[in-house]
DNA sequence: ATTAGCACTCCAAAGAAGTGAGTGCTAACA
DNA sequence: TGTTAGCACTCACTTCTTTGGAGTGCTAAT
């Protein structure tokens, strides 16, 4: 045997979604209960021996009930629960239509995320390896600095200040703009490579060292990794008593409030082609203080390429199905959102 | 009686400190054992006995040593630590020198502040009102969008997409620029009135709803409130125990987190006038779920009437000497930084 | 194959007892 | 009169024990 049979996989779930509810070891008993098939608590009890023999099933000690193992959730989570319709989408809408900058819906969309799901949430703004230049602006905002205005495929705008020390009369600046233009746009991160910078340079003649600064300042502002992660309910996880221990708690914050490390999370899931949704159990992820959560991550896309990353952070008997409903939901919003110029 | 002899401030005050570094409520014998004047725990006793029943000192319990109250604190920090040199200013410059957009640099010094005191910390983005616009520029990004640049005193630069139903071509363009940026430079937000607006859009000409459409989106871009609050260090909070309790832990971080309530600290602050620091303890401060933490707050300047805020939160027995020696040092570093251009 | 019954395990909550830091008070002392 | 020693008392904390109950595994009966 290794296989389940049917009977296991009923209890299998039973204990399952019971543990998600109570957070509590679940006992025979219960299950006897709780299931249709009518057992004996006995029966249950010579099924979970098995399943626990099979690695799905744990017991904290000898004589407490049965908790999920990582190799059980994973089972629920690639099995058990594809079957069920999806959660409204709420105010989500609403929210979305009504701010602005990326930066507050994002902001926002946490929030949403983490007060509907009661759990911790993240989410980055799109990553813009593959994203394109659409217009590059320079202008000498006082005698002695120069602004570069940076605009993204998607409306990402990024501004740099570059000092000059040197001059620079109106007409060259003119100039400047319409090489930078003609020669930048259009272009993602990866093509702006030496070559180009050489070029571009060439042509700017005279000017070149102008060029120079102006480049690097342009490409250290574009290509500056500028993977802003945005966290929210960070104090929902105080929810789970078993994930309250000081010790735990103050860790997992910890990585909520310096996002660092959430990083990893985020590049591993854009990987991923498949579904986009992204689910790690516990030891799972890549992130060590998150040993005894669940992570569940996917990925919204702006077209070109663009993509960025939601997640949701919980403890192991997260509700699966509701997240990821959730999760899928929001993402296509996100998608359609973007698209279109906001 | 009611004033405390030169005995009693010196018990006070060394029942202050030991309990500032212990945590732990202190008894008369350490004390005894403490200060320079010699005296046995029975004579200290009874004069804590006194400075209890003049409400500087509590006892949590009956037979526990005593802790400061609120009032003790007060008494503490007015008169008490007045005198002492002041700390070292560390790596702060370094980090101050080395980044560059000002968000950047208000994030990076929460993280260094909330490292070097173990406290919990936050800054704010100076607020503009008094800031003077320093220059403007639209530019056409692609056929339907133009691109409002508004660069504030400080170099706050601040960015908004305006979509366009109409024309408009290079040379409006041009000419709008410089209407713009000759009406509007170096005016601050509160000058920007109606009076400005329609004589703006007077001059404009043929022009005058193109201009309408976009004064209203400047407007709203410089005019939004936008009071940023930086947080760093919350899981610092952790480090105490006395506020290691779940609910009260949970309470805070939310607090902190969350920011918006962060906002009333600040504004009350920006308003006092003299030093610049401001010392809230337990019940003092406006923020209900803070009422057993201090936060000392500090106010830094741009020069020309924008003020920021810095603030600290820790527990009631926080190190109020450090902690503002180091407001004091960074604020008059962020003072200087800002007033150069970056 | 299922179930009832029973002995056994073990956590968790509730008590019990000891410890020690601290107090207040009184009486003695300088 | 201010200071101190001494003593009885309080009360949180820790440690140990007890107890109750939920749960298991095994065996024998259905």
């Amino acid at each position: 045997m290794e296989e389940l049979d049917e009977r296991k996989i009923k209890i299998l779930d039973a204990i399952i979604r019971t543990y998600l509810e109570t957070g509590e070891p679940v006992g025979s008993r219960t299950i006897s209960k709780y299931t249709d098939l009518n057992l004996s608590s006995a029966t249950i009890r010579n099924e979970m021996s098995d399943l626990e023999e099979l690695g799905y099933i744990v017991q904290p000690h000898t004589s407490a009930g049965r908790i999920p193992s990582d190799k059980g959730y994973r089972f629920y989570v690639d099995h058990l629960l594809l079957r069920k319709d999806k959660e409204i989408s709420d105010m989500k809408e609403f929210v979305i239509e009504h701010t602005e900058k990326m930066e507050q819906v994002l902001k926002q969309v946490a929030k949403m995320l983490a007060q509907t799901t009661n759990y911790a949430t993240m989410i980055t703004t799109p990553k813009s390896t593959g994203g394109k230049v659409k217009f590059v602006q320079l202008s000498m905002v006082d005698e002695e600095q120069l602004l570069a205005v940076i605009v993204m495929e998607g409306n990402l705008v990024k501004n740099k200040i570059i000092p000059l020390t040197q001059e620079l009369d109106n007409e060259t600046l003119l100039k400047l703009n319409i090489l930078l233009n003609s020669t930048l746009n259009g272009l993602s991160i990866p093509e702006i490579n030496l070559g180009t910078i050489s070029k571009l340079k060439e042509q700017a003649g005279e000017y070149s060292d102008i060029v120079g600064i102006v480049l690097d300042g342009v490409a250290e502002t574009i290509s500056r990794e500028e993977l802003e992660i945005y966290t929210s309910g960070a104090t929902n996880i105080f929810k789970y008593p078993e994930l309250r221990d000081t010790k735990k708690a103050s860790e997992l914050i910890y990585a909520l409030e310096e996002k660092q490390q959430l990083a990893s999370l985020v590049t591993e899931s854009l990987q991923n082609e498949d579904t986009g949704i992204q689910v790690y159990i516990g030891d799972e992820s890549p992130i060590q203080t998150m040993k005894d959560c669940s992570v569940v991550t996917a990925t919204y896309e702006l077209g070109d390429g663009m993509k960025g990353s939601v997640g949701i952070i919980g403890p192991k008997r997260m509700d699966y199905e509701k997240v990821m409903g959730h999760l899928k939901d929001l993402t296509s919003q996100l998608d359609s959102i973007f698209k279109k110029p906001t």
